[in-house]
DNA sequence: GATTTCCGAAACGCGGCGTTCCGTAATCGA
DNA sequence: TCGATTACGGAACGCCGCGTTTCGGAAATC
């Protein structure tokens, strides 16, 4: 439940007396979770069909992971963590402004409705919600304080300016249309949305 | 040419022949309901208990809501839909100024969370969602926009600005602390928020 | 080869949803 | 007044999914 998957202490995995833990099993339920979590979103999962699809048995799901939950939320970051790396190359505001939009690709695209239930999971339950800030949101939001930080070093940015308020005023707009789903959710809004963000923190030029 | 009575039992549903049935045992479900929605959230409620607690049947409860989440829909709505009404006095930018501060009291309060686990039930549930779109999102949402239409006629705000991001830019940074809790919710964070977000599209003075 | 541990299959208990059945209570029509 | 009709509370049921236990067999270490 920590930061990698490592349901049980296996400080020595490989030094124990019996047969080892097969990790070729562990790949396979990580890969069929993802399968079934991208087909019918967090609710729709289900161990006993993981356990169908991975030829494997509920048992052994369980010896790898505490619960459902942990696992749906492992499936989801072994294959959105990597996903819409962050910019470091231009400017601090030009690197802000390419996250963005790369993470709009990524919500549009076929796992925006998967992280969407994880969210809504993550409302109810707190290691969801945990794993979810820690593994998903914080790590976008630590690189995104430090480009804002930089902009202001660079007087690009009104120093007086709470980062944290810029981030949310950010990443707010975009789940608040991925979750309601009230009004498209795309790259002309994500244009717009950006404007009228940064007009109140951005410095005029 | 149609019975008479076929005329009559259709205009008339109270007319009916046997036991009427009684809205004092609906109250007393809502009101159950609402307690217990309070208390435990969306996915904490069981029909079961709201049974119990209104001394009603799980019978009853079925023939008036066609399910758990028609149930606590209402239940909610009966409660936060007279919540925080639409100022109309000031100017255009105060009365959306007040209204969203209002609505940050609101998600403050005790029903915040309960609000926060009916949205993340609508993103599984399309009839939880339509619900909350249609009884809590949209009306206020219509209201909201009536006023940044006054405030581009006043020349408050610039007419080029897009109405649905205004208003996402405004609801979405309080949805998302709401929904994650990685930082406070509360005045001190909409009065920065709202700043920020205006200066984009409010006409400088 | 003996021991230890993992594996898959099957069955179980639990809880909650939604339904069915029964005896009772309330209202209408004759 | 009396039967027909409909709602009510209480109890039981089937269903499904989670998480657990049990069992026989297989794989790796000693």
């Amino acid at each position: 439940m920590s930061a990698p998957s490592e349901a049980h202490d296996a400080s020595c995995a490989t030094c124990r007396r019996g047969r080892p833990r097969s990790e070729r099993v562990k790949h396979k339920v990580l890969e069929a979770a993802a399968e079934l979590l991208e087909k019918r979103g967090f609710k729709g999962l289900t161990i006993e069909a993981v356990a169908e699809r991975a030829g494997a048995s509920k048992v052994t799901i369980y010896r790898w992971w505490p619960g459902k939950a942990a696992l749906a939320t492992d499936a989801f970051l072994a294959v959105l963590a990597p996903l819409a790396p962050f910019p470091e190359s231009r400017s601090p505001l030009e690197d802000l402004r390419e996250h963005i939009f790369g993470l709009v690709s990524v919500l549009t695209g076929r796992w925006g409705p998967v992280t969407a239930s994880l969210i809504a999971e993550g409302v109810s339950d707190p290691e969801v919600r945990a794993a979810m800030l820690a593994r998903w949101i914080e790590p976008r939001r630590v690189q995104a304080r430090k480009v804002v930080a930089r902009a202001i070093e660079a007087g690009e940015m009104h120093p007086e300016v709470d980062p944290e308020v810029v981030l949310d005023s950010l990443y707010g707009p975009l789940y608040l249309r991925l979750l309601f789903g009230h009004e498209p959710l795309d790259a002309a809004f994500a244009t717009q949305m950006w404007k009228n963000a940064l007009a109140g923190s951005a410095v005029a030029r």
